[in-house]
DNA sequence: GTGAAAGCGCTAACAG
DNA sequence: CTGTTAGCGCTTTCAC
């Protein structure tokens, strides 16, 4: 603000060279050493940064990427939306790039002009705003939901996989009563990990039973009123596949309470394997996502096709089902 | 990336204006009407968007600001940091103005560049980064932690009070052997609220025991540790007084498994107003800090600051006791 | 290897 | 009110 900003040409004058001599100093090319060795001192004493802004104007990158978070309600009371701006922070703060957050609540209100390149953390009502990208050609990345129609770049996870694999698990420990907790489903992961329960089921010749799937939208509160209703019922589940960690340990809690015996008496496995869900004295057996993995995968990706290569890569990550202390045979 | 992408000078050719004239439109400078619309219809059918970093180069605005949060482990586990970020670009975003986030791990990577101005949420172990901005006379404000030394604006909660209430409302109620449950000490608020629950012991003569202290940094954790030796002591307390309602929420938890009864056995004062932590049976009695007053009070003196407003100012707000269902006579 | 100069897209005087 | 023009700070030809 007002202050007399130092500009390349300060440091020009101070190493006696010129402003070219400074910039390719700058961008990393070779230069005689004596010159290298001047600028380098140069920018140093006067503490110069260069101007991410006019570089960018002129050709150069910014070195920021945009995130852009879908703002529905709920996002914010998940883990996954930290966990994804943490990784996605420390992918992209590892390689001196920086993050421009954009939630998206209603409007598209996303500057692409102010980054190299986006990274759209899963798509739920802002299908139109991926398309503006897209036509706009600016380079981009989805993580955490698989994309069809534009022919785009995504990271996911094999949610249905992870879902079949949890309840044939509960299966092979002879239950035939599985309930399920579900997300919010609207949200593609937790229609998938439905999907994938429904399947499991299907396939080891079990009744679907439309009473044993409950709706909590990832919120402790919703599981807790689910709980009631479903222990009220005339048969119980011996066995609970739910759609986070978040809401298996409401379960838990619940049946704490109740002096429901877990796993003797329940069985239950989550989804996540969210650290912050590991305390008591029972070990949520689980579904790992490779969170972390996807997003560094997305931030590769990103870097690639900013890089100028350009073929969309489209990646699905596997998970690993965890297996501590609360499944039980019956 | 290496679109024709449209500029000022195509929307001035379309309109049959000059290039001053569209940036003016751009800028709500007065125009004339017939002027005024084709310039309008002629942005509407290219569907241009200027560059806002040629903009900002030649003296405009980015219409971007900055939020720095500090990456000590333990904010990506908190209520707090989600409820910053969400409430910084919700008070933004209101305001058509973009963020760059930056997480501060242990260099400092932050670009003054590509924002207007910064908002700092805490100061944790990047003062020297604050000073630097300083220094910088980049327009800023820190929040949720009251700075002494640079003279900065600030907007910061009275967790000291906050604290004092909780405990002595914890006093009337007759108790007399109160614990607390304290955060990590290496922040602000969490060590005034330690402060705050030590003198209202003091203020109504009760013996400060160092054992009733027990930290939990925050987590559910440690939080579970803690109790698990706090109710192994000959004398075990009556009333807790937590950091946060996370950690209140453990205790309640605690309490149900090994069927303490809260309140009639074991009284409970919480910190956050948390509403992930409102579910159960029993509502957790709370101190309620005023975060999204605290974030909006934030960016408006920030706006003022960058608008040349330049009085720095200082803002503590109170907290709020919120009885429910957790706390009771002795 | 290096310097001079053009120009990125926009805003802000300055005349008219 | 509007058009002309001079930069903003940087990168990138193009000569040397």
């Amino acid at each position: 603000m007002s202050f007399p900003k130092i500009t390349i040409k300060d440091v020009a004058k101070k190493a006696g060279v010129s402003i070219a001599t400074v910039s390719r100093y700058l961008n990393n090319f070779p230069l005689r050493k004596d010159n290298k060795d001047k600028v380098a001192q140069a920018v140093q004493e006067l503490n110069y940064r260069p101007l991410l802004y006019a570089r960018r104007l002129a050709g150069g990158k910014l070195n920021t990427f945009g995130l852009i978070l879908p703002g529905y309600e709920g996002i914010f009371y998940s883990f996954y939306a930290l966990e994804i701006i943490r990784e996605v922070a420390a992918a992209t703060s590892g390689n001196a790039i920086d993050l421009h957050l954009n939630i998206f609540w209603d409007k598209d209100t996303f500057q692409s002009s102010l980054a190299d390149g986006v990274i759209l953390a899963d798509i739920i009502n802002n299908q139109r705003q991926l398309e503006r990208l897209v036509e706009e050609a600016i380079p981009l990345v989805v993580v955490n939901k698989k994309i069809e129609d534009p022919e785009v770049s995504f990271v996911a996870i094999n949610n249905f996989k992870g879902a079949y694999e949890a309840v044939e698990f509960l299966i092979h420990h002879g239950h035939k009563q599985i309930a399920h907790f579900a997300g919010d489903l609207r949200v593609q992961c937790a229609q998938e990990r439905l999907d994938g329960y429904k399947s499991a089921l299907a396939k080891n010749n079990l009744e679907f039973k439309e009473a044993l799937v409950r709706k909590t939208n990832f919120s402790r509160k919703e599981t807790r009123e689910q709980l009631e209703k479903l222990f009220a019922l005339p048969q119980v589940p011996t066995a609970i596949f739910c759609c986070s960690d978040e809401v298996a340990s409401e379960v838990l809690s619940f049946a704490e309470e109740k002096r429901i015996e877990v796993p003797k008496k329940l069985s239950l496995i989550g989804f996540d394997d969210n650290p912050h869900c590991l305390y008591g004295n029972l070990m949520l057996t689980t579904i790992r996502q490779p969170l972390k993995a996807m997003v560094q995968q997305g931030v590769k990706i990103l870097k690639e096709i900013i890089d100028g290569q350009k073929t969309p890569q489209r990646v699905v990550l596997d998970t690993e089902l965890i297996i501590r202390d609360t499944v039980g045979f019956i």
